[in-house]
DNA sequence: GGGCTGTATCGACCACGGACGATGAGTCAC
DNA sequence: GTGACTCATCGTCCGTGGTCGATACAGCCC
């Protein structure tokens, strides 16, 4: 699996865990929605300072969206 | 201390752990030498599919190269 | 039915990522 | 001195990252 993937992954996982919409996330911290679309479907490639800033958005380690997500079906 | 920088200290760190120049380091692994100059310097914002090219070429995880760099003067 | 929310997807735009060449400075050894 | 090696820095170029608007399609509730 590769980085996009594993990011796909755990930006919608969190961003579900913090019981907000792709719309919302991104107006609340600065994105634009079809950017945040085209990062969970894995299709974008995003620079690192984008990752940073979701990371903070998140309030995670920036480590922590590039992990191997849990094992979800 | 942003990713960038991060990202800086921990590339030049684990080349030249290596025993890597810069320029060795980018022939071997398909960079531009002035490309990787750039990122050790911390003004290049690399996207995630370079970062995890340049996580496979020095064998590590890519957090590795996020996370803060070991103390160092 | 019509309204909402959430997501996917397209086309277009501009700024910047990433590749390349050339130059220069610094340190070595000869 | 001249050479070899390493790195920084500049300018140029093309492709794509990142923003925006519009459309579409579900699911849900009135």
């Amino acid at each position: 699996m590769d980085v996009r993937q594993r990011l796909a992954l755990n930006l919608r996982r969190l961003r579900q865990a913090r019981g907000l919409g792709q719309e919302k996330f991104a107006l609340e911290h600065g994105f634009d929605r079809t950017y945040i679309s085209g990062i969970e479907r894995g299709v974008r490639n995003p620079t690192i300072l984008v990752l940073e800033r979701l990371a903070i958005a998140l309030e995670v380690p920036v480590e922590e969206l590039l992990k191997a997500p849990p094992e979800r079906a």
